[in-house]
RNA sequence: GCCGAUGUAGCUUAGUGGUAAAGCAGUGGUUUCGUAAACCACCGACGGCAGUUCAAUUCUGCCCAUCGGCUCCA
């Protein structure tokens, strides 16, 4: 698959070649369900100067016919190995692939391949299919049109990247086009409107959630969940405000390192001060407010902490990428010897509570320090060493001897385990992290007394497991397509007379399960039943109570669940019974 | 931030260089209903600012926002 994704790259570049006079080539992987080629497209002498031409998208159509012209020919893929100089010579007219060729001699490549396809030569390694009829000329498709950086760098010129997707069948196709389909409608945007979670507002600014009522109790009962947890596993709640002086910013060096993700300062009355965009220093004030024993170690201290962080407007999603975030947050603070045990927990704990939301497939990634660029990183080369060894000795230790290595991915402070859960499009979201600090013990002078009586500084970890309260949101709503299990449904269930007569006994039922503490509510409105029950089912109300004269006369109701559909007739007491079972074992 | 696309009522969509159409939702009324949309009426919109034009929602420019990517990340 991956190797026809690859030669349909190809297929569509030479489409490309042909279609539009001038382009030059970057690359053309092939990726997860398909494949992109980047290009640069040259201005017509009539357009601004040095301004690239941009594929506009009725262009997509017509490579698409190019490439169905190109399948039909049967063309054949070669492959020929040439030394660095020829390959200068073949490619001489296109600059990327002239410092393609510049990068594989700089790792002392003697000799590279290229594969040509008709007229279309390209610097590739290959391995590529027989001939251009085995991509099936109805079994592929150009999906979209976008800018992408050479290299993935920022500092780097802007290239024109098309991505296409292609399968053996158009059956195939078919398949993943309408998962497509299926997975938008699970978009955590489309269903917090529909389902009146929360929304965005153009005057509250970007990246900024308001919570609407139903939306604010499912958080609000996460993060009553995961708080309630971490208070059992022995942490204990603080609380710390969303501002904090200019000074203490500078202190923690998060002016040094972290001033991108931060915004400018304002002054109250004669000091400076910023919005916080992580919780710890705070909490390490805290610590430092009076001399701390061995015997208080292992300190684990949570909050949820609402932080602002700075994040360019294009990145913004939904709830997933936004400027204002709650993370269940928190450090713990111990010896040198607790250490491994409280890193282990802690993994243990995240697994645990993202178990509990039904998360099943996890990536570890240990993100490390950029060894080239260790100004960006704060910490000596034993620090970091020492820290990488924990967290890999940790994550064994739950199972995880696999893991994804992310280097450079650390933060300036330390190394960092990330969990990552994939959400119904199939995009893996970082929520839970656990991170070592090496710098603010250090900087804050952070001490506690040992058994001996010397006063030691002790390790810092921090961590936060959904991570952040919207993110979290934004991959749960997906990942239960809106229809939140019992214990998290803003409403349990909603009781719907057949008509006006029986609402009576409606507010009945309506007070008994009340007193059973169950989220329940009377449709009282002046509609048909087939209305109410669209609506109920529209709003994934998990269990709809129809009640008429039948239901009244044996003290019943009708239930229907919401994706079992009707279930007949129950006793109350019964269904309190269900009801209260689901909301104890959090199905 | 960068590249591209998009912006019509609360939502989903139609349409036009000359009075902007519909369904759902909302409001009022009729109806009192047995497992996914009863009926009638009413209310309600061209993202913002300039420019071109006798006339701009429509064309042009800028701005704002959204979407798809890149980059970045909880």
């Amino acid at each position: 698959m991956d190797i026809l994704r690859h030669s349909t790259a190809h297929c569509m570049a030479m489409a490309v070649q042909k279609l539009f006079k001038g382009v030059k080539f970057a690359i053309g992987p092939n990726i997860e369900n398909g494949f992109y080629y980047d290009f640069a497209l040259p201005a017509k002498a009539s357009a601004k100067a040095g301004r690239d031409r941009s594929f506009s998208p009725e262009d997509l159509p017509k490579i698409e016919k190019k490439m169905k012209e190109l399948i039909k020919k049967d063309l054949q893929f070669k492959k020929r190995e040439v030394s660095l100089i020829e390959a200068k010579k073949i490619f001489k007219n296109q600059p990327y692939k002239l410092e393609l060729i510049k990068d594989l001699q700089k790792e002392k490549i003697k000799k590279v391949t290229v594969y040509t396809l008709g007229d279309f030569i390209d610097l590739c390694k290959g391995p590529h299919i027989k001939t251009t009829k085995e991509i099936k000329f109805d079994a592929f498709k150009l999906t979209s049109l976008a800018g992408a950086y050479w290299k993935g760098s920022e500092d780097n010129k802007m290239l024109q990247r098309i991505y296409g997707t292609v399968f053996k069948t158009k059956k195939e196709l078919d398949t993943y086009l309408k998962q497509q389909k299926e997975a938008e409608k699970r978009d955590h945007r489309t269903l917090g409107q529909r389902l009146e979670l929360f929304m965005l507002d153009d005057e509250v600014g970007q990246g900024l959630p308001l919570w609407l009522p139903k939306g604010a109790f499912v958080r609000h009962k996460i993060m009553e969940f995961a708080l309630n947890t971490y208070l059992e596993k022995g942490y204990e709640l603080v609380s710390t405000p969303h501002i904090a002086s200019e000074s203490l910013w500078k202190h923690s060096g998060h002016l040094e390192f972290y001033k991108e993700g931060m915004y400018d300062s304002f002054g109250i009355e004669d000091e400076q001060y910023r919005l916080k965009p992580m919780n710890c220093p705070l909490q390490v004030k805290m610590y430092n407010s009076r001399p701390r024993s061995y015997r208080e170690l292992p300190l684990r201290w949570t909050e949820m902490g609402t932080v602002y962080r700075y994040e360019k407007s294009g990145t913004l999603h939904g709830l997933t990428r936004v400027r204002g975030f709650t993370q269940d947050d928190a450090h713990i603070i111990c010896s040198p010897d607790q250490l491994h045990k409280e890193l282990t927990e802690a993994l243990k704990l995240t697994l645990y509570i993202l178990e509990t939301f039904g998360f099943k497939d996890f990536e570890m990634n240990l993100s490390i320090r950029d060894p080239k660029n260790k100004k960006k990183f704060i910490g000596g080369d034993q620090g970091w060493k020492q820290a990488e060894g924990a967290l890999k000795k940790a994550m064994a230790s739950v199972g995880y001897k696999k893991y994804v290595l992310d280097v450079g991915g650390a933060v300036f402070y330390g190394p960092k385990i990330d969990v990552k859960v994939a959400d119904s499009l199939g995009r893996q979201w970082q929520l839970s992290t656990i991170q070592f600090d090496f710098n603010l013990p250090g900087r804050f002078k952070m001490k506690y007394t040992d058994k001996d009586g010397l006063n030691k500084e002790p390790f810092m970890i921090h961590r936060a497991i959904l991570g952040s309260l919207e993110r979290f949101m934004g991959v749960y709503i997906e990942h239960v397509g809106g229809a939140f299990p019992v214990w998290l449904s803003p409403v349990q269930a909603q009781i719907i007379p057949v008509g006006q007569k029986f609402n009576k006994y409606g507010e009945k039922i309506k007070k008994q399960l009340q007193e059973n503490n169950i989220r329940v509510e009377l449709n009282d409105n002046d509609e048909t039943l087939g209305k109410k029950i669209r609506n109920g089912q529209i709003q994934k109300i998990p269990y709809l109570l129809i009640v008429g004269e039948k239901e009244e006369k044996v003290d019943s109701i009708a239930v229907r669940d919401r994706t079992k559909g009707d279930l007949g007739l129950m006793k109350i007491n019964k269904f309190i019974e269900k009801i209260k079972k689901e909301i104890e074992e959090k199905k």
